[in-house]
DNA sequence: AAAATAAACGCAAATAAGTTGCGTTTTTTT
DNA sequence: AAAAAAACGCAACTTATTTGCGTTTATTTT
């Protein structure tokens, strides 16, 4: 699905409450993310712009889309860094401990955010000071487990 | 704590049988991580060793302990790769589905396998198939959250 | 145990991901 | 509209990981 003036208009908005500058390609970028489900790699987001944007913008970019909590950056079973809107466009990365998971689809890629995981109960992680906690899960998602 | 004569014995007989050729090297690094409960990085390896063996092949010891399910590959925060030992030494990595968490120390790097992780019951993952389950856990263990 | 085969090693070089510095442009603030 | 701040693009750099290939070491076969 592609950006539309809707997507548009909510990225403009959301860029100024985070105080980052409404530039034309963060405002795509940002009205990218929400037409698409999937999460991206950096190398999706340059062939999305026909490698008209230098990578390092992409990269600068991303990086304070994340600061700021909009995006999550997921890192898959090869180890590359897929970036993810968040669901709840989260009010800062300040909090302390993240409680965050995401489902990656093999197939079309579509990433779901999964809000709030709970640590497992282990009995031999009693005492110990969990501050972070990132869960991955991937396979088909329910549109291409069908096929 | 340092390999140990029994360690260098353990991994012997855990080469052989998984069908990894004993040389000196692989020999020693397998029994660094029996001695040692860190999940290591490439680094730490290279470090280990001085720096007197190349760290192309401590890649493909790494890759092929990996293969035969000796190892996870546990990517940090930073995204690095760490790699731990396995607590059940596995059959192989041939089973299609992993359900597998680690906690890594902050501070002392210690890393601690959670079996059988389950996949928290969301509904809107409903009809959806998961194949494979990573859960890491950051902050600080047992001892170290004491300091 | 020696010869043949296969696996592992080390070196050099390539690829790829991500970062940094800096001068220029665009956006925001005043 | 001017001044200040943020974002951009380029070139170059660093770091991680991979590949090819000839040599060495380990394993298998005879």
């Amino acid at each position: 699905m592609k950006p539309n003036n809707k997507h548009n208009l909510k990225s403009r908005f959301i860029l100024s409450k985070h105080g980052i500058s409404r530039t034309k390609f963060r405002i795509m970028l940002l009205s990218l993310f929400f037409a698409s489900k999937k999460s991206l790699l950096i190398e999706d987001i340059l062939q999305y712009f026909n490698y008209s944007i230098n990578k390092v913008t992409v990269y600068r970019s991303l990086e304070s889309f994340e600061k700021k909590g909009l995006i999550h950056k997921v890192p898959d079973r090869n180890n590359f860094k897929r970036y993810s809107l968040c669901k709840k466009e989260e009010s800062s990365m300040v909090s302390d401990t993240h409680n965050h998971g995401h489902f990656i689809c093999y197939s079309c890629n579509q990433t779901f955010c999964i809000e709030d995981v709970k640590s497992p109960d282990i009995t031999y992680l009693k005492g110990f000071d969990i501050k972070e906690l990132r869960l991955i899960l991937e396979g088909y998602c329910a549109e291409c487990a069908i096929c």
